[in-house]
RNA sequence: CGGAGUAUAGCGCAGUCUGGUAGCGUACCAUGUUCGGAACGUGGGGGUCGCAGGUUCGAAUCCUGCUACUCCGACCA
């Protein structure tokens, strides 16, 4: 079999914003947006996310994504891919269903128990609903690959994972189905291994920060192998499910750029991130945490795990037998590690992040749309017409918008924007049509803004180009 | 899986204790007046009261069993 084993060029195949937009009529669309809180709902990710017509409860732990909610995860993977394209990772997609064979070898059959979604087929043939992938990309990985010449490789697909929790809870935050990125690397030695981990723990760093979140990565339980290759990457919120000690100062560190090189030494890099003390619950040592850190710069807060990746070394390759062979021409197993994000978890994460009491305030990265045009009175002629042109000019500018185009009412129509948390709102009234003026809302800042109808979509236009983060 | 709850119109709830043939708000449909923060009037449609048994002349209501969902805990991306 013929590998390219060649350098690849990392970074190649990173997605230019295309300059179309996605734009819509809300009398088109399907937005059910509720009143009221539903009761099922506690923490106010999960009640936004409802409210705001984004997901629907199926059973217990399972959600269908409506619209909305969909657009959201679609822009979350999309910046997920660019910055795994970037480091060099390579996309493909396996199945959801997964033969308990390749379990069985590698122990984890019996090992995983009653979390494992177990099934037959009509052959009676044993079947599971893979809740990770580590065997089966080890059994893809040792069919095709011979030799250290390939290496390294670092593959990843978007996948739904199923968890048969024993208590789903918060909505997508803890569902039962789930939609993961899971990439996984092949190396020929632990020093190799420690580049491939470096450059997604620098991919990982890029990716949260274009999403507008500070993400902070956090020693995490490595069992008998890691050392110190696992880490969490943990969301500060009230609402997160582990107690997490940190320094401020990681607050503080600077992100890599997009010109990054992938290829070169990242070592520096993380040594400065990881410098600084941050440790969940499960690892933190008090006395350490105390001594390392001064009283005023010490966090101590809640967390939400959105990313954790882990150098597992040869367990996997060792039980199923994936051998490269190296320059010495001896076979040896190869050195893997696994990188994980839950897309599904990160919308309710952004939403503890991200909101006020009138609802969601979406980074502009994330956003479902980018501008919501309000059209005030649909029954003013001339109301109306310039809201058609906007419309029109948003789209031809590349902007994502959402022309709230139906006859409800002035005040209705405020309370649902702010509700599904769109970052800008064009405002176009009987009165300023009249006067010649729009106004503009960032729902971030509440502020609003007076201006000529012409200037409008030119300042939004330049206004949501840095927000988008797709150069930074 | 242990503990605690809930199930009545799309959603949020009352009615259950004390049995008498189902109601409020909102949403929906029609219509008129409105139109810068979830407008108002008038008229209308929609519920085998989670499911299955039982008691009773009669069950949303009392009894038994089951199911689903939620919360706390243990567990977890």
């Amino acid at each position: 079999m013929q590998l390219n084993a060649g350098h690849r060029a990392v970074g190649a195949g990173i997605k230019r914003r295309s300059s179309r937009s996605f734009y819509m009529r809300l009398s088109n669309y399907f937005l059910p947006t509720l009143k009221e809180d539903p009761k099922e709902a506690e923490i106010v990710s999960h009640r936004l996310m409802l409210r705001a017509g984004m997901i629907r409860q199926q059973a217990a732990g399972l959600y269908s994504w409506l619209p909305l909610g969909y657009r959201v995860l679609r822009k979350i993977q999309a910046i997920i891919e660019q910055e795994q394209a970037r480091a060099g990772a390579i996309q493909m997609l396996m199945p959801t269903l997964q033969p308990a064979e390749l379990w069985r070898e590698s122990g984890r059959y019996d090992d995983y128990g009653k979390e494992m979604l177990r099934i037959s087929d009509r052959h009676d043939r044993d079947l599971l609903f893979g809740p990770t992938n580590e065997e089966m990309i080890t059994d893809i990985f040792r069919s095709y690959v011979r030799s250290y010449r390939e290496l390294p490789l670092n593959l990843f697909h978007v996948q739904w994972k199923f968890r048969d929790e024993i208590r789903p809870r918060f909505g997508t935050m803890r569902s039962r189905e789930f939609l993961m990125k899971d990439g996984y690397s092949f190396d020929i030695d632990r020093e190799a291994a420690e580049k491939s981990y470096h450059r997604m723990f620098v991919a990982y760093l890029r990716t949260y920060h274009r999403m507008g979140l500070a993400a902070i990565p956090m020693r995490a339980e490595t069992g008998p192998i890691g050392g110190d290759l696992s880490h969490e990457f943990i969301v500060l919120a009230d609402t997160g499910e582990s107690g997490v000690f940190c320094d401020r100062n990681i607050l503080e560190k600077p992100i890599p750029p997009a010109d990054t090189d992938f290829e070169g030494d990242l070592s520096s890099i993380v040594s400065d991130w990881t410098s600084a003390y941050a440790a969940t619950e499960d690892m933190v040592d008090m006395a350490e945490f105390e001594a390392r850190v001064p009283a005023q710069r010490r966090i101590s807060a809640r967390g939400i795990e959105v990313g954790q990746i882990f150098y597992f070394g040869t367990k996997y390759s060792t039980a199923m037998n994936a051998l490269v062979t190296g320059p010495d021409g001896r076979d040896a197993a190869v050195h893997s590690g696994s990188y994980g994000i839950g897309l599904t978890r990160l919308v309710p994460a952004l939403i503890e992040a991200f909101h006020d009491e009138d609802g969601i305030v979406w980074p502009t990265s994330v956003a479902p749309f980018e501008v919501v045009l309000l059209n005030l009175k649909t029954a003013d002629e001339k109301c109306s017409s310039i809201c058609d042109k906007m419309y029109h000019d948003l789209k031809n500018a590349g902007i994502d918008v959402l022309y709230d185009d139906t006859g409800a009412g002035a005040g209705s129509k405020f309370a649902t924007a702010d509700l599904v948390g769109i970052p800008f709102q064009l405002i176009i009234g009987p009165r300023g049509a009249r006067s010649g003026e729009a106004e503009i809302k960032n729902r971030s800042t509440g502020q609003r803004q007076s201006v000529a109808l012409e200037q409008a979509v030119p300042l939004l236009q330049k206004t949501i180009e840095p927000e988008r983060r797709d150069r930074i």
